[in-house]
DNA sequence: ATAATTGCAAATTGTTTGCCCAGGG
DNA sequence: CCCTGGGCAAACAATTTGCAATTAT
């Protein structure tokens, strides 16, 4: 479950922001993104719902969302631009299988017990976290690089 | 526990490079830093060393230690450019500190079974995994490293 | 109306590459 | 000596910004 596209324009109002044709297209596509597209995607997928549309505008929108707290960004992939993916209502992680990309959602209690725990340990109170699992296939037997 | 600077040298010479003195000054910085620092700290450091190396040849160095397995990149700080550490002997997962931008390591093996655990539910293998904790002091910052 | 926003192109920033010379094994 | 590798500057790629024209409220 995420943020619907009626909250985001939401947010973007209580900002004191435009809702334009482009910002519309740009949260339709993020709203409705289920595979954590990067800036070059959703340009790409907001160009087909508003044509014309520019890539900064589109940088600019995604960043304003980022700033409002709206979006969230994802580095999965060293050297890759970033990734980005509304914030989900209820919390999760991310498990990218390395065969195929994919990235897959899946979420831990005990792991986010842990956590809070270790940064207790440490004297500090856990603010946030990023897990990501790197994972391949276990029916294949692939390299152990 | 860290490669040393020697294990370091001896992982170039094995892939056929050859020991330069910029080469030398830049494995110096990594094998004594403790800090994860990025290229920019990297350039600054090994110019103290061997005044008027290049830049590229930095990012050249580091990038072939990379790729030898010798260094591990991070992306700790959306936005920022990568961080770099010599593949510890024994894993850790970071910390990292807002307040002060402090990375502190740490190592939850409870957490790490957990991870298998998540992959193996999934039908995967699991390769490798990033764990960040973003935290703040819980009241007076106390000493750690 | 009027303040925010767009598209474009130019500017930045971070990183890589080509080239020709220098130094390590 | 040969070949890797260094410095420099130009090339690149990703992202940001300035600005005049445009649009939402």
């Amino acid at each position: 479950m995420r943020a619907s596209l009626e909250s985001l324009q939401d947010m973007c109002l209580k900002a004191g922001h435009t809702l334009t044709l482009q910002r519309r297209a740009v949260l339709e596509v993020l709203a409705e993104a289920r595979d954590h597209p990067d800036i070059e995607t959703i340009y790409a997928r907001a160009t087909r719902i508003m044509p014309g549309i520019g890539k900064a505008t589109v940088y600019r929108c995604v960043n304003r969302l980022v700033e409002l707290g709206g979006l969230q960004q994802h580095n999965f992939h060293d050297g890759e631009s970033p990734r980005y993916e509304v914030v989900p209502v209820e919390h999760h992680d991310h498990l990218v299988n390395m065969q195929t990309g994919e990235i897959i959602e899946f979420c831990e209690p005990a792991i986010e017990r842990l956590q809070v725990e270790v940064a207790q340990r440490y004297g500090f109170r856990l603010v946030d976290h990023r897990l990501v699992l790197y994972v391949t296939p276990l029916q294949n037997a692939p390299d152990t690089q």
